[in-house]
RNA sequence: GCGGGUGUAGCUCAGUGGUAGAGCGUCACGUUGCCAACGUGAAUGUCGUGGGUUCAAGUCCCAUCACCCGCUCCA
């Protein structure tokens, strides 16, 4: 097997030599953070697709309370009212300020900078700043600093901030019993510390309102530079002329268009809470940096469900739906333990989310697992702001317990293209004992091309009889035919491509009717009737799960 | 956005300021007939792009773009 390194290295190169994906506008130099698909590449994201909406929205397993899920979808525009993207806070939220240190040249981000703060609780805020326990540090060098957290806090994450922030100096982390946390106005999160024999909460404002702020470098006391916003929305403008009036903005995520249709879909279509709504479809960042492959691109495809249920019932339908998907991708070959379902800490959840699974995946790129897919807890956060902006009421009426109230939302929210990247990834192999050692094991049901169709050679009567086989299967599913060069060559290239299965006509067949079908993933071969070719093919594939497509 | 690296055929890569190269792949023909077989031949290059130095630039200099690594970021 190659190198970490270099397994990515060859399935690039791969994916380009047979023609999964390709840089977009390369003959142009390319343009960074955008790729596109080729002929191999589009039907594997297609079946992707395919797969997700016909498993989550056509046919869902059976609920968490024994009944089916009903699931509904919408196709929106990406260009949406201004104001939509005010309610959600991509606004004002979607932008991470950043600054550089100029001396030492690290990043932070200006925010976790401004809003971080410890103040001493005795007291109440205000009495301390960090900066002032820097002081503090300086000028006793022989104390050391003992934090206390409450358990449910996330104060122990905080521990080597703080410790960065006192220059390394020693700092110990104690989970101890402690009062419930006093709940702060909304966006703020508290936690207690214990320093030098005095309590402390530390208080982390996202709504940015804190004042407190940090001048110099925590990691070299370096100076920063000035805060530098990024706004990762792309604008545009609609209408001929470009100014402020008409500014707008591609969508940075697809769920909007979901939230927004929320009263349509519920005056249109007879849902009952619980259900789903569902949306495939491109989104866009204007990512800072785009990286690693087709991993983080600028411009990318969203497979998203918000699931509208009772409060009461959330955290049941969460933990349901993360099953669910986690379980689809096993289904569909990331059965290795590259899968890494991950819960968030607290610290990372959004202030009005309850709980958030990332489900990540290990690819051969970083050592560390990358998101493909969060499956969040988010509340009544999305329609209650719909409500606040629009000014439209948002709330659901239920017939059966005469109740009124703003639904919760599971959002499973899956990268398409994140995912075809995995399923690359997961299905490129390396088997130096064979002929041709580079093949893709892709599951059936998402193999670009399921079957080949070979004359063993190009003469004697055999394309006569490959033809019409290849014909037939060509009606039901992505077949190839191929006559052309050495019988291994073809084997090769179908190995590439990871066609599961290739069927070959050979001198045999004029005599019993035979023909050989040789797997993908073995080699092996056996042989059957020509007759049967097709049934062979369709009882494979469901097998393995697929729907014939 | 910072630092480092890379950029030459579809892929992987050689290339000392002086004629644009190899292996693999692709295609054709022949031979063979179940695993990238063999033989003969062919096609494929804005040497990432734009400037500059030079009699002469793939090679040296500057800028720029793309990709990779680290930092950073990934609500």
């Amino acid at each position: 097997m190659a190198s970490e390194a270099t397994t990515m290295d060859r399935i690039v190169a791969l994916c380009k030599r047979r023609g999964f994906i390709f840089q977009s506008s390369e003959i142009y130099g390319g343009i960074n953070g955008f790729w596109d698909y080729g002929p191999l590449g589009v039907e594997l994201k297609r079946n992707i697709k395919d797969a997700w909406w016909n498993d989550m929205v056509r046919t869902p397993p059976t609920g968490p309370d024994g009944r089916e899920v009903q699931m509904v979808g919408v196709d929106c525009s990406i260009i949406m009212n201004p104001k939509v993207w005010e309610a959600s806070g991509h606004a004002t939220g979607f932008a991470d300020p950043m600054r550089d240190c100029k001396l030492c040249k690290l990043r932070f981000r200006g925010d976790q900078l401004i809003r971080t703060a410890l103040y001493e609780v005795s007291a109440i805020p205000n009495s301390g700043t960090i900066e002032e326990l820097v002081d503090l540090a300086d000028k006793k060098p022989e104390i050391s600093f003992l934090a206390d957290c409450t358990p449910g806090t996330h104060a122990q994450e905080y521990a080597p901030i703080i410790k960065r922030l006192l220059k390394a100096r020693k700092v110990e982390v104690r989970v101890v019993p402690h009062e419930p946390v006093v709940s702060g106005p909304v966006g703020t999160s508290v936690a207690y510390w214990a320093i030098d024999g005095k309590s402390y909460r530390m208080v982390q404002d996202f709504t940015g309102e804190s004042s407190v702020e940090i001048q110099a470098c925590p990691n070299c006391g370096g100076e920063l530079t000035e805060v530098r916003q990024f706004n990762l929305m792309f604008p545009t403008f609609v209408g001929a002329v470009h100014d402020e009036g008409n500014k707008a903005f591609l969508r940075p995520e697809t769920a909007q268009g979901i939230f927004v249709n929320f009263k349509n879909v519920c005056d249109s279509t007879r849902v009952k809470i619980p259900f789903g709504i569902a949306q495939i479809g491109k989104a866009f960042r204007n990512e800072i940096n785009p990286r690693n492959y087709t991993f983080r691109s600028r411009e990318f495809e969203q497979m998203e469900i918000e699931f509208f249920c009772n409060d009461k019932d959330a955290m049941m339908w969460w933990e349901w739906w993360r099953d669910v998907r986690i379980n689809w991708y096993k289904s569909l070959g990331l059965a290795s333990d590259h899968l890494r379902p991950r819960n968030q800490t607290e610290k990372e959840l959004a202030h009005y989310s309850k709980a958030c699974t990332d489900i990540e995946y290990l690819f051969p790129f970083s050592e560390e697992p990358q998101e493909l897919e969060g499956v969040a807890h988010r509340g009544c956060f999305d329609l209650t702001q719909h409500a606040k902006h629009s000014g439209k009421d948002m709330s659901y009426f239920d017939d059966e317990t005469k109740e009124r109230f703003i639904p919760t939302v599971i959002e499973p929210s899956a990268g398409a293209d994140r995912a075809a990247l995995a399923f690359l990834c997961e299905a490129y192999a390396v088997d130096e004992s064979r002929p041709s050692p580079e093949l893709m094991r892709f599951h059936p049901r998402l193999a670009p091309i399921k079957a080949a169709v070979f004359p063993l050679v190009n003469k004697d009567g055999l394309p006569e009889i490959a033809e019409p086989i290849f014909r037939e299967l060509k009606k039901r599913w992505p077949v190839q035919y191929d006559a052309k060069q050495s019988i291994g060559k073809r084997y090769a290239r179908m190995d590439e491509a990871g066609t599961p299965y290739c069927f070959t006509i050979d001198g045999q067949t004029k005599e019993d009717g035979t023909v050989t079908v040789r797997d993908r993933d073995t080699g092996h071969q056996v042989r059957i009737a020509k007759e049967q070719v097709a049934k062979f093919l369709e009882e494979k594939l469901a097998q393995a799960g697929g729907a014939s497509l």
